[in-house]
DNA sequence: CACTAGGATAGTG
DNA sequence: CACTATCCTAGTG
């Protein structure tokens, strides 16, 4: 009888209705890279002005907030400079009434970018008039600050949210404060090799641990530091994530979304961050389907938006986490404290050289290098196949020899190595009895459901993928 | 022999 | 139900 297909192994990995706990062990959940730190801090506190944190919890112990360019600047300067950024100029420039631009956290301003939003600025309060979309701005992008959702059902109700500047301005320079005290105020950002924070917290921790075990005083306040300010930077984040799945009636968890989440999701943040709207089908997809975008293919099916998009999912992964642990940079996963899930060993994704480079770092893809992926395992077992090719296909300097681009802007690819690919796909799947059979038994689903077509001049394993999956 | 094509069925979420 | 994973038969170069 055919009853005796007992390569299956019971399969409990979860998919994508499923919650985040019991990722694989590959599973990449948070800001496992650095460059995921990047973003956050790039799209949170550090790349942007003056915070509107609306409801930030009152902090009972205040002290009465410097003036704001006086004693701020220096901070505020310096943090802007090493980040990349101009440095924000909080002139006045109409007349007695002092405004502050409020622009959207727009992390690249490669792109379009819709004008700043000027508020007037009131002793220590901060008006904010309704935006196009009508949830105000966040510095984490993400909508924000409402106390309730209540209020959105009575939009008369409030016209105006208030901002606390001096919340802001006092949590900002607080930490500020407490890492220039430390290190000298010129200097620090060296000593602390604070430059691009996340690109060289590997090598700041690697030396680190390498030089001194013992760690001199030094050593030691890097990590608390940056910590500290991450995870302020994660809770405000994770405030807004909250708030915006509220409003729009989406999980916390983007691994969740439906097609129709993520279509919500996307129109909220493009009319978010007044960007250009952009297609629906070129994101018409589950969110599992987009949290295993590259930030290329962001780019790609939004050369204006993407960036600002793949962002913002960033900031969404990590505020799935719970909690913020030290030493992100670690090589530890950043998943949360479980149990690896049955079928695979995590340890074996290790010892196979091969396919442990695997997929992971192709998520970051030709983007920036190491965006989404970096040395994290990328990815759920929720993952299409349409997709892990083209992380594959993503990594040409990894997977080159096993997969590659023939036509890239047509999606026209080869498959170099079926071996290899299957292998591949199988560990990421968990199917250690996967091959190339099997693999392109499904990749000719595709044809049917128009994900990818049959070349014109049929080739042996060359596939090309359909618009918009090439994008 | 390696691959293509596609039907059928089972498993999973 | 969607999406594979698996098995299988038939055909191609």
């Amino acid at each position: 009888m055919d009853t005796v297909r007992t390569t299956h192994m019971p399969q409990t990995v979860p998919r994508s209705g499923c919650s985040p706990p019991s990722a694989s062990p590959g599973e990449r959940t948070v800001p496992a890279s650095p460059a995921d730190l990047h973003h956050l801090l790039r799209v949170l506190g550090a790349a942007s002005p003056p915070e509107p944190m609306l409801h930030s919890p009152p902090n009972p112990h205040t002290k009465p907030p410097p003036p704001y360019p006086e004693d701020n600047s220096g901070f505020l300067e310096r943090l802007y400079d090493f980040e990349g950024y101009p440095t924000p100029s909080p002139s006045s420039d109409e007349g007695s009434i002092p405004t502050v631009a409020l622009q959207p956290p727009s992390p690249y301003n490669s792109f379009q970018y819709s004008p700043p939003v000027y508020v007037k600025e009131e002793p220590n309060r901060l008006p904010v008039p309704e935006f196009a979309s009508p949830y105000p701005l966040s510095p984490s992008g993400s909508c924000v600050s409402y106390s309730s959702y209540h209020q959105y059902s009575s939009p008369a109700s409030h016209h105006e949210e208030y901002i606390d500047i001096e919340e802001l301005l006092k949590k900002r320079i607080r930490y500020c404060k407490k890492v220039s005290n430390r290190r000298q105020d010129t200097t620090f950002q060296k000593r602390l090799n604070l430059r691009p924070i996340p690109f060289e917290l590997n090598s700041v921790k690697m030396e680190e641990s390498s030089g001194g075990a013992g760690g001199t005083g030094d050593d030691t306040l890097v990590a608390p530091d940056i910590d500290g300010v991450l995870s302020m930077a994660i809770e405000q984040s994770k405030r807004d994530v909250d708030n915006t799945c509220t409003v729009l009636g989406i999980s916390p968890d983007p691994l969740q979304w439906s097609a129709e989440d993520v279509q919500s999701w996307v129109m909220f943040t493009l009319q978010h961050f007044r960007l250009a709207p952009v297609p629906a089908e070129y994101f018409a997809m589950d969110g599992v389907a987009l949290v295993a975008l590259t930030e290329e293919e962001f780019n790609r099916r939004a050369p204006l938006a993407g960036s600002t998009l793949y962002a913002q999912l960033e900031i969404w992964k990590a505020a799935r986490h719970e909690t913020w642990r030290p030493a992100p940079w670690s090589e530890q996963e950043q998943t949360s404290p479980k149990p690896a899930p049955p079928g695979l060993p995590s340890a074996d994704d290790m010892s196979d050289d091969e396919d442990s480079e695997s997929v992971s770092a192709s998520a970051a893809g030709a983007g920036s290098g190491v965006s989404a992926g970096g040395k994290a395992k990328s990815g759920s077992t929720h993952i299409h196949l349409w997709q892990f090719l083209k992380e594959l296909l993503a990594s040409p300097q990894v997977h080159g020899s096993a997969i590659r681009w023939l036509d890239r802007s047509n999606g026209v690819f080869k498959i170099e190595d079926s071996v290899r690919v299957a292998r591949l796909w199988g560990k990421r799947k968990n199917r250690p009895a996967m091959n190339y059979d099997k693999l392109s038994r499904s990749i000719r689903q595709y044809y049917k459901k128009g994900i990818m077509k049959k070349t014109e001049r049929s080739q042996r394993l060359v596939y090309q993928f359909c618009h918009p999956y090439c994008l």
